[in-house]
DNA sequence: CTATAACCGAGACGGTACGTCCAGTCTTGCG
DNA sequence: CGCAAGACTGGACGTACCGTCTCGGTTATAG
């Protein structure tokens, strides 16, 4: 058993994750953990350096952002409804999972990089399919960057909840999607010059 | 002296303000505070309920996001990216402070509403101005709502903020102002219907 | 209440006294005479370094040392079994509490200077008493120093109580006091030498 | 190699033995031992039981007491006075070994007996042989009862060092043989009743 | 000459205690 | 009364240690 057991890695982080969405990053104590995970406190800090070290790698392997993977409505309007409000249902079912993590994003940049770069693939590729679906069916005249798309769309689902709550409700969406990202994309389109791909 | 003494409010406020940027959220104790404050800590939790509430008010009262005042550049775009140049350098001064409240703004939704209603109320008053003045000059052919176009630039410098850290350079400027929001403003200004502003 | 709370302190060397008796040293945690003495633990180590140091306050403050007063029962020979009975019953009694020092103690030669200093003071005066009367009832020809007889009893009876535990029974008293204790006392009498006071 | 390797006994017994001497028993970890041994804790806890009984297995083989075997000085007093330096001089220079057990010792009187009857043994034949000396060249009327006189000596060191630490001057040596051992053993010899031997 | 069995070093594990630090409350004495 | 100073409870944090356990590797005797 010379290697760190596997096994406890998974029931401590198993543990962490239902913590933390039962009471939230700032009552949950690393004593709570180790009790849930039948673990002792030995063994949580000889594989994390403290509590938010644990709670960004909860993050950074747990937090798959399984958003629904964006159904084929058959406009281009309603496709990426249906990824935003993806993108919505994720961020607010984890909410109380990323939010005491703020701050140690920002002080442990690397780790922020870490989970930016785990975080979001798999809805990028929803994004692109739903773009190309939208060029093929002649509602675009031109292709557009998945990835601008998708970043504009978090850094609004990430905004509203940082200053209002998690309250992704209807008009927001509508407003998302009618009032910023259709327009964008159409633009985007129309133009032959929109390389840039460093918003996010 | 039987009213709360005002000048113990500033020294207080003051104090909490500096080691905030200083130390973050998280590691700033109120003894430090009432030690920098030369206050004692009852004066402290007799003004506010908790950290949280002080920092709060702090946020309220002293942090005006003070960005420059926004240029007259002559063009929209010019005009454009000096505010959104402003927002950057106003958030990147104040990440320390802003960071650490992340968590409490979503546990305390009041606090945050509040925070949200007292910030950025200069900024909007610079981004309505330029866009009158782009209306004037004829490079805009309707009038354009500033709320829209001031949360989408905010989501954008946060949601850079939160993952990258604070890399506020040039490309990522450009990106922004000539690929989200040069494009959003035409739209919004040619549409007739675009009276909603319920995006942040 | 700047000063440290002398009612805290009471109430902890209380507890500490308490759960020294009932679980011995080893057995006993910090925790809990924090919580039988309802104090925080911080007030605990605000006023001493460590569990060591809080238990040898204990014996410096709480260990009177207690000693039945010994009794006049006519005889030299009684007196001083009296005396050394109550002596045993004495170190008997308090063993637990005494055991887990040995180790500070010689760590930290001031506080045993200390704690012998504040021990035995009471018993000292009995046995002047004893062999005062002694004198006076012709039992011995001349007067002996106290002090040298009580070390002498007091390092039998440590040495009984380190080897072979606290087994202070009727054999050990006679032999100590009629093979000992009498033959020391009946020889210093005697001699007109015999002022030395140096072996405890 | 089916046996426990008599190797590995010995290089875990000298690293208590060391470790012993240098941080006393409480703060000596088996964890220490085991690297200093060059042993794995498994390997230990094969041995013995536990820490006690590992030190106490310590004291009962490397601990032999060996004083220098006690000179032939032509006088019973010169010849105490040489048992009785050797005394000190064997405990002064183990008594940071010795001290850490008293507390073991206490609460597990079996290994105290057990420590108790490997110790003396070497000493007591030497006071035996100066006893007989003294009797064949006259000075002494009758014979002695060895372990008797060693006890007294054994109690007087002890107590000494238990309580003003190991300060094994010369006034305390003088103090001893003359104060109480010299007419400790006159006392006996001429008795013709001294058979008890339960002091120690 | 393999195979089985015990030893061995290394070190992870659960549990428990330690000593530190902090939030928020309460007390004392001064102005 | 407000204020500064600071002690107080409660409780979380991160470290150290004990005694147990499991891992491979190595060595000795048995077949």
């Amino acid at each position: 058993m010379a290697p760190l057991d596997p096994a406890r890695d998974r029931a401590i982080l198993d543990a962490t994750m239902e913590l933390l969405s039962e009471v939230g990053y700032d009552r949950m104590s690393v004593d709570q953990i180790a009790k849930r995970a039948r673990a002792s406190k030995a063994t949580i800090y000889r594989r994390w350096a403290g509590k938010p070290e644990l709670v960004v790698d909860v993050i950074c392997r747990r937090f798959d952002m399984d958003a629904p993977p964006g159904e084929d409505t058959g406009t281009l309007r309603g496709d990426l409804a249906s990824i935003f409000r993806g993108l919505c249902e994720a961020v607010e079912r984890k909410h109380t999972l990323i939010i005491g993590l703020s701050s140690t994003l920002v002080s442990n940049q690397e780790l922020a990089r870490t989970l930016r770069a785990h975080m979001p693939t798999r809805n990028l590729g929803d994004v692109r399919a739903l773009l190309d679906r939208a060029v093929a069916r002649g509602e675009l005249p031109g292709p557009v960057d998945a990835g601008r798309v998708f970043a504009v769309a978090e850094a609004l689902v990430w905004h509203r909840m940082i200053f209002t709550g998690p309250a992704f409700d209807e008009p927001f969406a509508a407003e998302s999607v009618d009032g910023v990202l259709m327009p964008l994309v159409s633009a985007w389109a129309a133009s032959t010059v929109g390389q840039a791909t460093d918003v996010g």
